[in-house]
RNA sequence: UGGGGCGUGGCCAAGCGGUAAGGCGCGGGACUUUGGAUCCCGUAUUCGAAGGUUCGAAUCCUUCCGCCCCAGCCA
């Protein structure tokens, strides 16, 4: 038996606290994460990316990891997102068994909180209101003032407090705030807002409460209630860790939990903001929250990314604390990566020129054997029927071929996939002098692809039999993808022009890029769905549109410069 | 302007005093019943800049420069 390897490669950041902080024992040495989103919209991508951070931190040290609704403000959230949000994470491959948690069920023991703070002279009701609350606050530059209030009795804040819950107040009327330094560096350390009167129903607490308690108070508490042992949360965070800290040890919590801050993902290409996303689908300017031009989770599941692939992703893009930008390019490989391992393959048309064999009998039909997933054996193969009117890709012939152009043109020979060698006799072309219909003979020696002659042939092209394809109105949500190519597609034309990004652009109307852009003439396609497909030039473009890399931001652009703002 | 962070190739990202991992992208080649996939090879004499300490610095010290976040009763 051989010893453990040990692994000694670059630990990250996070991994590092967590390795010492088990190491030492602290908080009995136990990893107990959570993930806590504001059920006020859908998961995107950057979401997962911290779900895959907690999930695997808690998994990968033996700890626990919690789902946990982030739900203090009750005018934005509704359970439509809970739900969504539940599916989403269920989808990306995580469970949370039986944690799941709501920042809402905690309002009583919350608002207990709030009353010891008074008690300890720690809060106070304020009566300072909007306006004057940030007038009070001073500026970063400019120390602020004490509150006028700042001094009220214990007992007064006591039944004011009572008050405030008992609904006797206008809606913010007063606050609870905490008496930390109003003299501060840390704007976060300016007596923080507690509690604030909002009558508001909630979605989970209905008309319960009339006071609702802020994010900066809630989230280290529940945080330590749920017995959290390190509280991943995103960079913008860092300047409220002091306030996290203060008031946890202010109610003298032991073995209180860790915040620790990481960089959240941008991507090229999108937005990944909840409020802009909410514009695009308040304003209809996609579908819904799972659009598949969305980069929400619901979107990419139904744009057909594998949550294997985003999970891949994560891990692949590494956590840090430096602001960055990830290229598409990234997910898109990903994507790719675990699609060719998996996916289906079938054999698809998507722009159809006819093909005759006039050597084929008309009223034959052949099975081929094509195989499932050339990468993985162990998915067998399909029949595929093969008869004399087939359907072959548009960009796949060429009349006058370029050089290097391998495909079908006047003369050639190629090999028809799983088939047989196919030579191009004569063009038919109607009375614009388009070309309409290939007629076409066939080699029958040549069945499963190989001449007895031992003749070669430089090029292989899917088809598709006209009679038995579905023809379908093909809403093609299949995984649809390709090899990268230029942008610029070389004077002369480039044999591949067909369906390139360049050429997409005009077809789609939109803003296109390489990578999952769609179908190219040189790549083929693989689609998750048995079956064999042909598509009319205009229901192709609805696939593309649906597979395209969209540029949303720019979507994004157009809306705010139409708005007039940034 | 006060505070908090961050700066390693086109984009991510390791590295934590011993002489720049890896991935994406890009370029080239091999192979192939997709021009896909796969497989090779190449791609930072240099780590924001300048000084300093050291036999030796991306790593330590100083100064400077740049970028991000904070003045919600949002999260």
């Amino acid at each position: 038996m051989s010893m453990p390897e040990t692994e000694t490669a670059g630990l990250d950041f996070i991994r590092e606290i967590v390795t010492a902080d088990k190491a030492a024992g602290r908080r009995g040495g136990r990893v107990h994460t959570r993930f806590p989103p504001e059920p006020n919209g859908y998961l995107h991508i950057g979401h997962a990316k911290s779900i895959c951070l907690n999930f695997g931190i808690a998994h990968e040290y033996g700890g626990l990891c919690n789902l946990r609704m982030d739900d203090t403000n009750p005018e934005t959230e509704d359970v439509e997102f809970v739900r969504a949000i539940e599916q989403d994470v269920r989808w990306l491959g995580f469970d949370w068994e039986d944690r799941s948690f709501y920042a809402s069920d905690y309002f009583e023991r919350l608002y207990e909180c709030a009353v010891t703070l008074i008690r300890k002279g720690l809060a106070y009701v304020d009566d300072l209101q909007g306006e004057e609350v940030s007038r009070y606050r001073g500026r970063w530059d400019e120390p602020g003032r004490d509150s006028p209030w700042r001094d009220r009795p214990v007992e007064e804040n006591l039944d004011l407090f009572a008050r405030m819950r008992a609904g006797e107040f206008e809606d913010g009327a007063r606050t609870l705030r905490a008496k930390i330094d109003m003299a501060a560096p840390n704007m976060n350390m300016r007596d923080p807002t507690i509690y604030r009167i909002r009558r508001s129903p909630h979605y989970r607490q209905g008309d319960d409460w009339v006071v609702y308690p802020t994010y900066d108070f809630t989230h280290p508490l529940s945080d330590a209630f749920e017995r959290i042992t390190h509280s991943l949360c995103t960079l913008e965070f860092e300047d409220h860790r002091p306030l996290y800290d203060w008031y946890l040890q202010a109610l003298d919590f032991e073995d209180p939990p860790r915040q620790i801050e990481f960089a959240r993902l941008n991507l090229t290409h999108t937005v990944l903001s909840k409020r802009k996303l909410l514009e695009l689908v308040e304003g209809q300017y996609v579908d819904g929250w799972d659009d598949p031009r969305m980069p929400t989770l619901t979107g990419m599941r139904r744009r057909g990314y594998p949550p294997a692939a985003i999970r891949d992703f994560c891990d692949r893009i590494g956590m840090a604390k430096a602001n960055s930008v990830v290229q598409m390019a990234q997910l898109d490989d990903a994507v790719r990566q675990e699609l060719n391992r998996t996916a289906l393959r079938v054999m698809a048309v998507l722009r159809p020129l006819k093909v005759i064999i006039e050597n084929y009998p008309e009223d034959r039909v052949e099975e081929m054997d094509a195989v499932n997933n050339p990468e993985d054996a162990s998915a067998g193969t399909r029949k595929v029927p093969f008869s004399r009117e087939l359907y072959i890709e548009r960009d796949d012939f060429r009349e006058d071929p370029p050089r290097k152009f391998f495909r079908l043109a006047p003369g050639r020979e190629v090999r028809l996939r799983y088939a047989y060698f196919l030579t191009c006799r004569d063009v038919v072309k109607d009375g614009d002098g388009n070309v309409v219909e290939l007629r076409c003979t066939y080699d029958p020696e040549t069945r499963g692809g190989y001449a007895p002659d031992g003749r070669k042939v430089r090029g292989t092209i899917h088809w598709v039999s006209a009679r038995h394809a579905l023809t379908a109105e093909a809403r093609l949500y299949a995984h649809l993808f390709t090899a990268e190519y230029p942008e610029d597609v070389p004077e002369g034309g480039d044999y591949r022009d067909g369906l390139n990004p360049g050429s997409l652009e005009k077809l789609t109307g939109c803003r296109v890029e390489p990578g999952l852009a769609g179908a190219s003439a040189g790549a083929r396609y693989q689609f998750e769905r048995l079956g064999y497909f042909c598509v009319d030039p205009d229901s192709a473009r609805e696939a593309l549109v649906f597979n395209r890399t969209v540029g949303l931001r720019d979507t994004w652009a157009k809306i705010a410069k139409k708005q007039g703002r940034g």
